[in-house]
DNA sequence: GCCTTATAGTTTCGGATGAAACCTTTTGCA
DNA sequence: TGCAAAAGGTTTCATCCGAAACTATAAGGC
């Protein structure tokens, strides 16, 4: 982890994150995609709704770091599925109040456990103090690291395409 | 990090690694892009030939955990461009040898230097212990963790649309 | 009370993506 | 040799995605 001089992709933190990060959502989307047709963007609606329901379709995005438009997508298929319902917010036409169907909680409390099935064999691999390690690098990397990458400038404006 | 019964987005470690993993990535797909006009696979193409010239499509591919359509895509703008050049490979006419222009070298040295840039101050966050352990956390959890979420079962085969 | 600005959400449009089909060359082997 | 299977790449097709434009409602200033 000591800053090589050289780019070399197999041992850039950046790449290997994504590598990492890529392979698991894609086991997990693949199980869920095959049982029951949903898109990673739907049932990352689906998630927040099984679990704080009555949000409106911008707190949804929020919650999930997807933008309006994707959630907008995710929720039309998703109440074309009747897997969620929506009704207009009263005090504020413009506000969407969203939540499963009986379907749709039968379809999250189907996926849910297998969500946390993979994070579980994921973590059985590291050892306690391995873990506690983990928790806080994220939150370190996630937090004041994305802070410092946010900050760097860009360089100087010279030459370009 | 010990398991939540309730499955919780902000607090899934699927989802904070690729909330993370997409920032940092981002953060450093901007500025190639907006310099050089370079798409995220393309520059993973420069990135691996810079440093390892006269790869065929395939092992790009492989270096690049890319799929042989993104690279061959990839491959097709970046002769377009003239950032690459191909030519056939003695002695097995099926393959190509695919290694940078000047222009792709003027390019791929200006956007490595800036790519460490964003590691080396996402890392700066962390302390010499901390370092330590992203290593070694990041390799158990790429090596044991993806093999075990690898050979998790699909559900019995009961319900499904 | 108007009128500008802001917010919630949808649609459009150009480009990116992956799976599968395809073409070409090479390999394995009877 | 001759031929089936495999491997390197490309194309097709259907889908997905985000930025920007758009509609409708609400909030704020005067």
């Amino acid at each position: 982890m000591s800053q090589p001089r050289q780019l070399d992709l197999e041992h850039f933190l950046p790449y290997r994150l994504s590598l990492l990060s890529n392979t698991i959502s894609q086991a997990i989307a693949r199980e869920y995609e095959a049982r029951f047709g949903l898109s990673v963007t739907e049932w990352r609606v689906l998630a927040v709704l099984g679990r704080y329901a009555g949000l409106s379709a911008v707190e949804v995005a929020e919650r999930t770091a997807m933008d309006k438009v994707a959630v907008s997508r995710a929720v039309a298929r998703l109440l074309a599925n009747e897997r969620i319902r929506r009704s207009v917010h009263s005090g504020d036409r413009r506000r969407s109040v969203l939540a499963l169907t009986p379907e749709g909680q039968r379809i999250y409390d189907q996926v849910a456990p297998r969500a946390l099935e993979y994070e579980r064999e994921l973590l059985h691999v590291l050892d306690a103090e391995e873990r506690i390690w983990l928790e806080r690098l994220l939150a370190k990397l996630s937090g004041d690291g994305l802070e410092a990458v946010r900050r760097i400038p860009l360089p100087h404006a010279g030459a370009a395409r």
